[in-house]
DNA sequence: TATATTATGTACCGATTGGTAAATAAATAA
DNA sequence: TTATTTATTTACCAATCGGTACATAATATA
């Protein structure tokens, strides 16, 4: 636009914002929203608790944020980059057992963190829910079938490396690790304790193919 | 039971009872509910869908069983003793190993049984809720107490029977049973089908202890 | 300074929530 | 028949739901 100014300096990375600046600091705000939606699920949290937990009112909420499916997105979003970040990281260890072990163990201590909410977010966040959560269940299904699909590539990219049996169903493998990582968050929401989530990892594991 | 003697009167069984009569069949309107509460949750369902659902106005529900927290109760308790009923019928099985592949197994059949809806009704009952939802929450997660406890006493049992090693850990193996059950039922809502969860049960039966 | 722009707080919206009052209908008992 | 008892229907309740109109406050620009 009016690229004239600055001519004279440096680039100004930072150009000022022309209205009223935001009360708040974004990401800080989604982690509050994500605290919520991560204990109630989509459908138990109210944007009036949201505006509470936030301390931001309803109007500046939905003009950060969009609507309430909006915020959501933008919490799981937070969620995925943060918490769950490890997930990711877990996959490039050298081996598929020890990706494996790396992923539910790490799992295990966050899914029982007392600084967080217990369980999985992506598993309770609308497990079941009425016809107007319908989208958000049908994207945290999504988020849960990539979970699946990354782990299969794994399992694909290390039988191809040697360290998986090559007559090993990579899909299957998938799909157990899943199951087991699932129900582990079923079993923090329930008040399974960190050890008692790493025993069941340590039997999950114990059938490891080889 | 009841072995009295019907002295007083001459036998009337079935004594019929004073005002109108009820306009529909408790226990096959429990079902309607119960179907309604599994696919949506304690909190995905609503009153207004739950009347239409039950063919039945709001007043008449109210009447008959109750507010919404004792219709579920209600509902839960049909579960139990309906499609869930196989649970107890397969501790009864001559080993511990043959229990818990015949408890998955039939876990796996309803879970993704088409004629009901998806997954495990204790499990996405109330996984998360609002508060209003907690006393539900809670209750589930007795029960699936209590699901572990049972897996938990029948390892005990096959210990002394001799059909478990007795260095086994019963209370984890149970955990571990009920993590894989728990998961499996997250799957089915997820969409997995029955020959997906019955691969999932083959493998986590692949390293049972002996 | 005045103006344009953006965010905030108050106060509210229609729709839906779980739940109910009151009139009426259908049965038994006297 | 009449009275009593119970169930159903209609119509409604206060509270809460997600979402917003509007006036005001705070900033950058001119």
């Amino acid at each position: 636009m009016n690229d004239a100014v600055n001519t004279e300096k440096p680039a100004k990375i930072l150009k000022k914002a022309r209205g009223r600046p935001l009360a708040f600091n974004q990401d800080e705000v989604l982690d509050k929203a994500l605290n919520v939606f991560w204990s109630r699920g989509y459908e138990g949290a109210s944007m009036a608790e949201l505006s509470e937990a936030l301390g931001i009112n309803k109007p500046s909420i939905y003009a950060a944020f969009g609507n309430k499916e909006s915020l959501f997105r933008k919490a799981l979003e937070r969620y995925n980059s943060g918490p769950v970040a490890f997930v990711g990281e877990a996959m490039k260890a050298p081996t598929a057992q020890q990706a494996v072990e790396k992923l539910l163990t790490q799992a295990a201590d966050l899914f029982s963190d007392e600084t967080t909410p217990n369980g999985c977010m992506i598993v309770q966040g609308a497990l079941t829910c009425g016809q107007s959560a319908h989208p958000i269940q049908q994207e945290l299904i999504a988020y849960r079938g990539n979970f699946e699909d990354m782990l299969t590539q794994r399992f694909d990219l290390a039988k191809k490396q040697g360290d998986l049996p090559s007559n090993v169903n990579s899909k299957q493998l998938a799909k157990y690790i899943a199951t087991i990582h699932q129900g582990m968050s079923v079993q923090a929401t329930s008040g399974a304790t960190r050890q008692e989530l790493l025993a069941v990892v340590k039997m999950a594991m114990k059938n490891w193919p080889s």
